[in-house]
DNA sequence: CCGTAGGTACGACACGCGTCGTACCTACGG
DNA sequence: CCGTAGGTACGACGCGTGTCGTACCTACGG
Protein backbone atom coordinates (compact mmCIF):
# COMPACT_ATOMS: atom_id res chain seq x y z
CA UNK A 1 0.00 0.00 0.00
CA UNK A 2 2.35 2.77 -1.35
CA UNK A 3 1.65 6.57 -0.53
CA UNK A 4 -0.95 7.84 -3.26
CA UNK A 5 -0.14 11.21 -3.95
CA UNK A 6 0.73 12.34 -0.16
CA UNK A 7 -1.06 9.94 1.53
CA UNK A 8 0.65 7.96 4.45
CA UNK A 9 -0.01 4.17 4.84
CA UNK A 10 -1.05 3.13 8.28
CA UNK A 11 2.08 1.94 9.17
CA UNK A 12 3.90 5.30 7.75
CA UNK A 13 1.85 7.75 9.94
CA UNK A 14 3.91 9.52 12.51
CA UNK A 15 3.20 10.54 15.62
CA UNK A 16 4.98 13.60 15.85
CA UNK A 17 3.50 14.31 12.30
CA UNK A 18 0.21 14.04 13.94
CA UNK A 19 0.63 16.14 16.95
CA UNK A 20 2.02 18.87 15.37
CA UNK A 21 -0.54 19.06 12.72
CA UNK A 22 -3.16 19.45 15.02
CA UNK A 23 -1.33 21.50 17.13
CA UNK A 24 -3.26 24.49 14.95
CA UNK A 25 -6.50 25.26 15.92
CA UNK A 26 -7.74 25.92 12.43
CA UNK A 27 -6.94 22.04 11.31
CA UNK A 28 -8.36 21.02 14.40
CA UNK A 29 -11.24 22.58 13.85
CA UNK A 30 -11.55 21.28 10.12
CA UNK A 31 -10.91 17.49 11.55
CA UNK A 32 -13.19 18.26 14.77
CA UNK A 33 -16.39 19.22 11.64
CA UNK A 34 -15.20 16.81 10.00
CA UNK A 35 -15.44 14.36 12.72
CA UNK A 36 -19.03 15.58 13.67
CA UNK A 37 -20.36 14.45 10.38
CA UNK A 38 -21.05 11.29 8.66
CA UNK A 39 -18.60 8.53 8.51
CA UNK A 40 -16.95 8.87 5.04
CA UNK A 41 -18.79 12.11 4.68
CA UNK A 42 -17.17 14.55 1.93
CA UNK A 43 -16.20 18.17 2.24
CA UNK A 44 -14.87 20.68 -0.21
CA UNK A 45 -11.66 22.43 1.01
CA UNK A 46 -14.41 26.02 1.08
CA UNK A 47 -16.98 24.94 2.61
CA UNK A 48 -15.51 24.74 6.32
CA UNK A 49 -15.20 28.84 6.22
CA UNK A 50 -11.58 29.29 7.26
CA UNK A 51 -10.87 32.84 7.95
CA UNK A 52 -7.67 32.52 5.79
CA UNK A 53 -7.19 32.85 2.15
CA UNK A 54 -7.32 30.51 -0.21
CA UNK A 55 -3.52 29.59 -0.44
CA UNK A 56 -3.14 29.53 3.49
CA UNK A 57 -6.59 26.81 3.01
CA UNK A 58 -4.54 24.67 0.62
CA UNK A 59 -1.45 24.30 2.94
CA UNK A 60 -3.27 23.17 6.33
CA UNK A 61 -5.05 20.53 3.86
CA UNK A 62 -2.00 19.42 2.68
CA UNK A 63 -0.91 19.22 6.43
CA UNK A 64 -3.58 17.41 7.18
CA UNK A 65 -3.17 14.97 4.49
CA UNK A 66 0.44 14.71 4.84
CA UNK A 67 -0.13 13.73 8.19
CA UNK A 68 -2.13 10.77 7.56
CA UNK A 69 -5.72 12.58 8.99
CA UNK A 70 -7.66 13.01 5.98
CA UNK A 71 -7.90 12.00 2.33
CA UNK A 72 -8.24 13.82 -0.28
CA UNK A 73 -9.88 12.85 -3.92
CA UNK A 74 -10.36 15.25 -6.52
CA UNK A 75 -14.30 15.21 -7.73
CA UNK A 76 -14.73 17.06 -11.61
CA UNK A 77 -13.59 21.03 -9.92
CA UNK A 78 -13.55 20.62 -6.14
CA UNK A 79 -11.20 18.16 -4.29
CA UNK A 80 -13.05 16.67 -1.80
CA UNK A 81 -11.66 15.86 1.30
CA UNK A 82 -12.88 12.93 4.02
CA UNK A 83 -11.34 12.09 7.28
CA UNK A 84 -9.52 8.88 7.35
CA UNK A 85 -11.86 7.46 10.43
CA UNK A 86 -11.01 4.46 10.62
CA UNK A 87 -7.14 4.58 9.75
CA UNK A 88 -6.32 7.08 12.62
CA UNK A 89 -8.43 5.25 14.96
CA UNK A 90 -6.89 2.23 14.61
CA UNK A 91 -3.34 3.79 14.86
CA UNK A 92 -4.35 6.31 17.58
CA UNK A 93 -6.94 5.01 19.83
CA UNK A 94 -8.49 7.67 21.76
CA UNK A 95 -6.94 10.62 19.27
CA UNK A 96 -10.28 11.73 17.76
CA UNK A 97 -12.31 11.54 21.07
CA UNK A 98 -10.25 14.25 22.27
CA UNK A 99 -10.87 15.96 19.36
CA UNK A 100 -14.60 15.91 19.46
CA UNK A 101 -14.67 16.58 23.14
CA UNK A 102 -12.56 19.95 22.90
CA UNK A 103 -15.58 22.65 22.33
CA UNK A 104 -18.31 20.59 23.41
CA UNK A 105 -18.84 22.63 26.59
CA UNK A 106 -15.57 20.45 27.69
CA UNK A 107 -13.54 23.24 26.86
CA UNK B 1 -7.78 25.56 43.10
CA UNK B 2 -5.43 28.62 41.88
CA UNK B 3 -2.20 28.36 39.43
CA UNK B 4 0.42 27.39 42.17
CA UNK B 5 3.45 29.08 39.94
CA UNK B 6 2.38 27.78 36.87
CA UNK B 7 0.41 24.68 37.10
CA UNK B 8 -2.51 25.14 35.83
CA UNK B 9 -5.75 23.45 37.46
CA UNK B 10 -6.96 20.59 35.75
CA UNK B 11 -10.19 22.57 33.78
CA UNK B 12 -7.65 25.06 32.83
CA UNK B 13 -5.87 22.37 30.58
CA UNK B 14 -5.93 23.52 26.88
CA UNK B 15 -6.10 21.05 23.84
CA UNK B 16 -3.84 23.12 22.16
CA UNK B 17 -1.18 23.69 24.24
CA UNK B 18 -1.46 19.96 25.15
CA UNK B 19 -0.49 19.14 21.72
CA UNK B 20 1.88 22.34 21.16
CA UNK B 21 4.30 20.49 23.97
CA UNK B 22 3.65 17.35 22.66
CA UNK B 23 4.87 18.36 19.06
CA UNK B 24 8.39 18.20 20.17
CA UNK B 25 10.03 14.71 20.26
CA UNK B 26 12.09 15.65 22.96
CA UNK B 27 8.98 16.40 25.69
CA UNK B 28 7.48 13.74 24.22
CA UNK B 29 10.12 11.49 25.39
CA UNK B 30 10.62 13.06 28.91
CA UNK B 31 6.66 12.20 29.29
CA UNK B 32 7.26 8.76 27.93
CA UNK B 33 9.61 7.98 30.37
CA UNK B 34 7.63 9.76 32.95
CA UNK B 35 4.77 7.50 32.19
CA UNK B 36 6.54 4.50 32.07
CA UNK B 37 8.05 4.98 35.67
CA UNK B 38 5.37 4.19 38.86
CA UNK B 39 3.36 7.05 39.49
CA UNK B 40 4.51 9.35 41.12
CA UNK B 41 7.71 9.00 40.50
CA UNK B 42 10.56 12.01 41.08
CA UNK B 43 12.84 12.89 38.44
CA UNK B 44 15.28 15.55 38.19
CA UNK B 45 15.54 17.30 34.85
CA UNK B 46 19.06 16.71 34.14
CA UNK B 47 18.25 12.52 34.99
CA UNK B 48 16.63 12.38 31.31
CA UNK B 49 20.08 13.06 30.06
CA UNK B 50 18.50 15.22 27.05
CA UNK B 51 20.92 16.06 24.11
CA UNK B 52 20.90 20.04 24.27
CA UNK B 53 21.62 22.34 26.85
CA UNK B 54 20.78 23.23 30.41
CA UNK B 55 18.96 26.42 29.27
CA UNK B 56 17.23 24.37 26.42
CA UNK B 57 16.02 21.91 29.40
CA UNK B 58 14.52 24.16 31.35
CA UNK B 59 12.70 25.57 28.16
CA UNK B 60 11.53 21.82 27.82
CA UNK B 61 10.05 21.60 31.54
CA UNK B 62 8.43 24.95 31.69
CA UNK B 63 6.67 24.13 28.79
CA UNK B 64 5.58 21.22 29.77
CA UNK B 65 4.23 22.41 33.35
CA UNK B 66 2.61 24.93 32.01
CA UNK B 67 0.56 22.83 29.35
CA UNK B 68 -0.36 21.18 32.90
CA UNK B 69 1.51 18.04 31.93
CA UNK B 70 4.06 17.75 34.64
CA UNK B 71 4.36 19.19 38.25
CA UNK B 72 7.67 20.42 39.55
CA UNK B 73 8.19 21.09 42.88
CA UNK B 74 11.53 22.23 44.59
CA UNK B 75 13.16 19.37 46.68
CA UNK B 76 16.09 21.04 48.07
CA UNK B 77 18.57 21.75 45.65
CA UNK B 78 17.08 20.13 43.13
CA UNK B 79 13.41 20.31 41.25
CA UNK B 80 11.90 17.43 40.81
CA UNK B 81 9.29 16.57 38.13
CA UNK B 82 6.36 14.46 38.80
CA UNK B 83 3.69 13.11 35.96
CA UNK B 84 0.22 14.49 36.61
CA UNK B 85 -1.27 10.81 35.31
CA UNK B 86 -4.20 10.88 36.90
CA UNK B 87 -4.95 14.54 36.14
CA UNK B 88 -3.79 14.47 32.01
CA UNK B 89 -5.72 11.13 32.22
CA UNK B 90 -9.33 12.69 33.33
CA UNK B 91 -8.80 15.37 31.01
CA UNK B 92 -7.95 13.98 27.89
CA UNK B 93 -8.37 9.98 28.16
CA UNK B 94 -5.92 7.65 26.46
CA UNK B 95 -3.60 10.48 25.78
CA UNK B 96 -1.14 8.41 27.81
CA UNK B 97 -1.14 5.59 26.21
CA UNK B 98 -0.35 7.43 22.97
CA UNK B 99 2.29 7.97 23.64
CA UNK B 100 3.63 4.92 25.40
CA UNK B 101 2.74 3.16 22.55
CA UNK B 102 5.13 5.47 20.39
CA UNK B 103 8.54 4.00 20.69
CA UNK B 104 7.44 0.36 21.88
CA UNK B 105 8.07 -1.56 18.24
CA UNK B 106 4.97 0.28 17.51
CA UNK B 107 6.35 3.43 15.74
C1' DC C 1 -15.42 30.75 -26.51
C1' DC C 2 -15.06 33.23 -22.55
C1' DG C 3 -15.89 34.07 -17.74
C1' DT C 4 -15.96 32.37 -13.18
C1' DA C 5 -15.11 29.52 -9.26
C1' DG C 6 -12.31 25.96 -6.67
C1' DG C 7 -7.47 24.74 -5.78
C1' DT C 8 -2.57 24.69 -6.37
C1' DA C 9 2.31 26.55 -6.84
C1' DC C 10 5.60 29.81 -5.86
C1' DG C 11 7.70 33.53 -3.50
C1' DA C 12 7.73 36.63 0.39
C1' DC C 13 7.20 38.18 5.08
C1' DA C 14 6.75 38.12 10.15
C1' DC C 15 6.39 35.83 14.19
C1' DG C 16 7.23 31.80 17.09
C1' DC C 17 10.08 28.51 18.89
C1' DG C 18 14.09 25.48 19.71
C1' DT C 19 18.67 26.26 20.59
C1' DC C 20 22.63 28.25 22.85
C1' DG C 21 25.94 31.18 25.93
C1' DT C 22 26.36 33.66 29.80
C1' DA C 23 25.31 35.40 34.18
C1' DC C 24 23.10 34.57 38.40
C1' DC C 25 20.93 32.28 42.34
C1' DT C 26 20.48 28.57 45.73
C1' DA C 27 21.73 24.47 48.30
C1' DC C 28 25.27 21.18 49.73
C1' DG C 29 30.17 19.70 50.95
C1' DG C 30 34.74 20.40 52.30
C1' DC D 1 34.35 30.51 53.44
C1' DC D 2 34.74 28.94 49.01
C1' DG D 3 33.87 25.78 45.31
C1' DT D 4 30.69 23.05 42.78
C1' DA D 5 26.44 21.35 40.93
C1' DG D 6 21.41 21.90 39.68
C1' DG D 7 18.29 25.32 37.68
C1' DT D 8 16.68 29.76 36.19
C1' DA D 9 16.68 34.36 33.65
C1' DC D 10 17.87 36.98 29.87
C1' DG D 11 19.36 37.97 25.34
C1' DA D 12 20.50 36.33 20.81
C1' DC D 13 20.33 33.63 16.56
C1' DG D 14 18.35 30.60 12.86
C1' DC D 15 14.96 27.97 11.08
C1' DG D 16 10.26 26.50 10.77
C1' DT D 17 5.71 27.82 9.75
C1' DG D 18 1.32 30.40 9.39
C1' DT D 19 0.02 34.00 6.58
C1' DC D 20 -0.64 36.43 2.30
C1' DG D 21 -0.63 38.00 -2.90
C1' DT D 22 -0.26 36.68 -7.30
C1' DA D 23 -0.17 33.75 -11.15
C1' DC D 24 -1.75 29.59 -13.06
C1' DC D 25 -4.48 25.46 -14.00
C1' DT D 26 -8.82 22.87 -14.44
C1' DA D 27 -13.75 22.08 -14.69
C1' DC D 28 -18.35 23.93 -15.34
C1' DG D 29 -21.91 27.28 -17.28
C1' DG D 30 -23.61 30.50 -20.38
Amino acid sequence: MPDDEGHPALAEMELGAVLSALADPLRRRVVRELAAGPDGGERTCSSFALPVGKATVTHHFRTLREAGLIRQVDRGNSRMATLRRADVERRFPGLLALLTAEGAGDA
